[in-house]
DNA sequence: CGCTGCCTTGATCTTCTTCAAAACGTGTGG
DNA sequence: CCACACGTTTTGAAGAAGATCAAGGCAGCG
């Protein structure tokens, strides 16, 4: 499913490798392994113990954190080239959320030994590394402010915003959220029920901001959606 | 208000310093300067250009995010020995949040291309900083789920428990969190109202969970508070 | 004292959840 | 190719949780 060519290329493009030689790349390659995902598989579940860091090389995964009642929250959704499970080298125990391949995915793992091996080995990749997970923090913390503060109405408004930039594209419909989306995954992303999920989109729909049907949204009105976040 | 031996033990017992030699710990330090705040006085401003990164020495900061609508939300709030400002060797150019100190707080401070230096020239030190903030996000998650999932009564149990277990300090009246905490403060981290807030709380010092007065609380009944996390 | 904040308490109102049922699409097997 | 069945989405109505507005109480401090 991953050709050895689109391994190399994969992790040649990763953020925190660029700028490493071809030749240390294939150092690097050959302590990943390979793996696919159908949708809807799990990756990891939340408990399991945490060996392995992963890398998305095709598809899209979910990062889901459970609640004791059932209700989950979607904390993001990694495309190609994005890592997650234990990237630290913390000998944490446990995963603390559960991934799921969202579509089909072929992701490189590597274990957490061998990954502080290389942050030992290339410091400037832990800085690289620490970079993303600062930047990621600050995105965590955005999203606790709007979840304390805004109305589900903009909270959605921004989510869909947010999905558009990061896996938008542009179609004659305007512009394609690139996933699966289901009510679900929207509710669990805005922190709110797929039933107010479903009457915030329908308004949206009338008042021509977006276009949606089963399972997919895309953005027709991006300059409306802005201002509705802006406003009062 | 920091003495010299204050800032080297401070920095010695900082968590990605901890196993530098004496005399690494002195070239750092000549890096670092050092400066007092007043109760209430802001360390910077969101918005402000982000140069530097911050180590409390002494006393308590909170980290503040603000909202359009005047709702603002409590991120953290730091004690002795953690740090935060722009923390990462981004050039990233504006504090994301406010820093307020909370009461009399002496501050270490170091130009974020000072710190990219230490960075660079410790690579372990690197990879504790990377660990505190991988660690952080997953506070942060945590939190995400709470704002999402929780009752509002839940999520002020858990905060006080946290802030019990960061800040709290044995005393007769029973674990005495050692912050001057209104009902605001209380509020702004539980994503909340001061009116809700207070509620909460009188409900709680009614059942003997807490013992309360102005700005401060005592935890007496942790297992129940606990517990009330736990049940339905 | 009397002022200024902070805290509490009550009543009302809005927002969102919950429960329930119907409509819609999609894929499947007859 | 049609019809049925399943999962998803929509819509409605009732209810709960919390926000908002407003007033009163209680401390510390000039």
């Amino acid at each position: 499913m991953c050709t050895v060519d689109l391994r190399l290329q994969i992790l040649g493009g990763l953020p925190f490798f660029a700028g490493l030689s071809a030749q240390e790349l294939q150092e690097i390659n050959k302590l990943f392994r390979e793996q696919g995902y159908a949708p809807g598989q799990p990756v990891y579940f939340a408990g399991d113990q945490a060996t392995r860091m992963f890398v998305v090389a095709a598809g899209k995964v979910k990062l889901i954190r459970h609640t004791l009642s059932g209700k989950d929250v979607l904390l993001d959704i990694l495309t190609m080239g994005e890592f997650f499970g234990s990237l630290s080298t913390l000998p944490d125990d446990e995963y603390p959320d559960t991934a799921v391949a969202q579509t089909e995915v072929c992701a490189l793992t590597i274990g957490k030994e061998d990954f502080r091996t290389i942050l030992g080995h290339y410091p400037r990749v832990t800085v690289k590394v620490l970079d993303i997970t600062a930047e990621r923090l600050q995105a965590a913390h955005e999203m606790m402010r709007q979840l304390s503060a805004y109305s589900a109405e903009r909270r959605i408004a921004h989510t869909l915003l947010k999905l558009g930039d990061k896996l938008g594209q542009a179609q004659d419909v305007g512009l394609l959220i690139q996933v699966p989306l289901s009510r679900d995954d929207l509710a669990e992303m805005t922190g709110t029920t797929p039933e107010t999920a479903s009457r915030v989109i329908s308004q949206f729909q009338k008042d021509g901001l977006i276009q949606t049907g089963r399972q997919w949204v895309a953005i027709t009105g991006r300059e409306e959606l802005e201002a509705l976040i802006q406003d009062h």
